[in-house]
DNA sequence: AATAGCAGTTACCTAAAGGTAACCAGTAAA
DNA sequence: TTTACTGGTTACCTTTAGGTAACTGCTATT
């Protein structure tokens, strides 16, 4: 499996990339995470995960929504209540997620830990 | 599996973020990606991946050496020769690479593709 | 003697990500 | 009636990532 050129490279790279541009980022899977363990409002989800800020909460919900990750509900209930939750779609990053938090363990380890 | 509060949600999360601090970015998969395919010389690594420049590399090089992921020999034949190879460890981050592909493949299916 | 390749470094700049704090309208509880 | 909660938005600022281009000392090729 050796590719030096340029091309044969790139194609194995541009999905990693395309990937990475969906879910790279401080908060993404976080986010995520958060959601698919069952925190549905918008405060709730503030809550769970620590230093987050409404703003920036409020951008990545929008990114995750239009990239299919999660859905966002309103229930026109005065006052309106906003219901997020994950999508069916979303499962299929279980893979990415458990692959990242394992290595993520064993890496802290490595470094840190001894 | 729920997990309202905030210190469970940490716990789940914390993982993630580490894994994430370490491998995400523009270039990092994509120079380890480069490496494991059997580009060892700087030049040949910097023509290897579409538009990356010498600076970038350079400090991405740093970075993945600290975090054992990549391997910097110098053979001192005048003129230097530098070659970097990939570790062991690195062989860790296979799993990871293989669902961020897998998944990057098929994100780019459902979004634009159809 | 000029050119090109090696492995980078340097100074400068732009763009994107993220942080801080205040604020809005609506409602419900004290 | 004041306080607090809801789901956000706005303006402003700092930090980080990344890009541009020139340049280094050394060697090998033309």
């Amino acid at each position: 499996m050796i590719k030096h050129n340029h091309t044969e490279c790139s194609s194995a790279m541009m999905p990693v990339r395309d990937a990475l541009d969906v879910i790279s980022g401080k908060w993404k899977l976080q986010i995520i995470i958060s959601i698919s363990s069952g925190n549905k409002r918008f405060r709730e989800i503030e809550r769970s995960i620590p230093k987050i800020t409404s703003k920036v909460l409020a951008k990545e919900l929008k990114d995750l929504e239009e990239h299919l990750l999660i859905k966002r509900t309103v229930y026109d209930e005065s006052p309106v209540l906003v219901e997020y939750t994950h999508t069916p779609y979303s499962d299929s990053l279980k893979e990415v997620i458990t692959a990242l938090r394992k290595w993520g363990m064993n890496h802290r380890k490595k470094i840190l830990g001894k």
